[in-house]
DNA sequence: CCCTTGCCTTACCAAACGGTAAACAATCAG
DNA sequence: CTGATTGTTTACCGTTTGGTAAGGCAAGGG
């Protein structure tokens, strides 16, 4: 009850990532601030002293991930040259944003419930413009045939990000109807069923090159 | 205060329905039992008389859709008898269950993030069966030249369940990022990718099949 | 007729909630 | 040393929560 206090010189930060945590994994109607100061190991004023009502943590906590989000997707967009790896190339960044801390996801289908007005305005802040650009390199690969031409672009890349962050968010659960490496097969089939379906089957006589059937990562 | 009670002979089940409702759209912890009994037009200990605890509410309301669930699918798989008709219809059921009423979808959904465990059980109790039912479909399928080869069809199934209720659960939202007939669209694009990453592109021995192009529904 | 039974009410309770006030401790400028 | 600033504590407040107690009241059987 006295000690345990010099190891967190940074309070506030440590405040957010609790309270992500928490959020995330009991919502957050059922989080009360006293869980999140426990969890940091300090008071419920302290945590108000940091932010200054319950409705400004979770507007942090939402922020933060945002930044984290609008950091590391645009470089990806760039990177990548060949279709194939662009593709490769985002949906990897995008699974793996995800994949890599499970909490995101069910912090942002969390909002996405609690909170859908407020996060039609994120989804046109923060995603549009990224679905947009993939959406155009759709197009152009629809022009070049390399994909489907009954892909609807934009809602293809919706639906894609939807089903990414559902089944990170759901992997514990969905994994108990699969046998075996569930966590392995499910990212296995999910890779496969978002390429499947926008990629046309013949790669338009380009023998230069073979590389076939290469998983994803 | 005095009138309103005679409606309402049978308050059980309007508790039950109002509770499905709230529960979906602002959660189990984000609702009051108190809203429970406004939106029925009675008191709260009149909620707690016909089911003992808010647990208990919440256990009834899971339970009737699940009952739900039970009756009409299962009808469904013994319909139809060619391929494509069988993925039709146990698509187009699936999907007409949850966009029916996304409410359904935004409490399967809030349950898997709430409360992991038990939706496992429920899991296996009530969709596991109907799940290798229709993966038995796919290898069938498979074998047949009908499918993609390298679909694991246990995982396929399981994830376009899950886009299938994760976009009805967030079509407000993400309508907002498709111009035009947003829900149209999403609809058939959900349709599309789900077909396009199980059939094989070329329907094997059949001269000159026209692609239908039906849209589900 | 009375008495039970089922449904619903008013009145109430202890606990937990988000948030505030005021005091305490450490730091640092002057 | 003094005084101000910053971060934290203890103590407390009003409200809301899930749940209980006890009673009213209509219906039906004896």
């Amino acid at each position: 009850m006295v000690a345990a206090r010099k190891i967190s010189p940074d309070v506030r930060s440590a405040v957010l990532l609790a309270a992500t945590r928490l959020f995330a994994q009991k919502g957050f109607d059922g989080t009360a601030l006293q869980d999140v100061a426990d969890a940091v190991g300090v008071t419920k004023p302290a945590v108000l002293h940091h932010f200054c009502s319950k409705e400004a943590l979770r507007a942090a906590v939402l922020d933060a991930m945002l930044v984290h989000w609008r950091d590391r997707l645009p470089r990806l967009l760039l990177a990548a040259t060949k279709s194939l790896d662009r593709f490769q190339a985002v949906y990897g960044e995008l699974h793996r944003f995800f994949a890599d801390d499970p909490d995101r996801a069910r912090l942002v289908l969390r909002e996405l419930l609690d909170r859908p007005e407020e996060m039609k305005r994120v989804m046109k802040d923060a995603v549009r413009p990224w679905l947009d650009a993939v959406a155009g390199y759709i197009h152009a690969g629809q022009e070049a045939g390399r994909h489907h031409r009954d892909v609807d672009a934009e809602a293809y890349v919706a639906h894609v990000m939807l089903l990414v962050v559902a089944s990170a968010a759901a992997a514990d659960v969905t994994g108990a109807l699969l046998e075996g490496d569930a966590k392995k097969r499910a990212d296995q089939e999910l890779s496969r069923l978002s390429r499947s379906s926008l990629f046309s089957p013949a790669p338009k006589a380009s023998p230069r090159r073979k590389k076939p059937r290469r998983s994803p990562r």
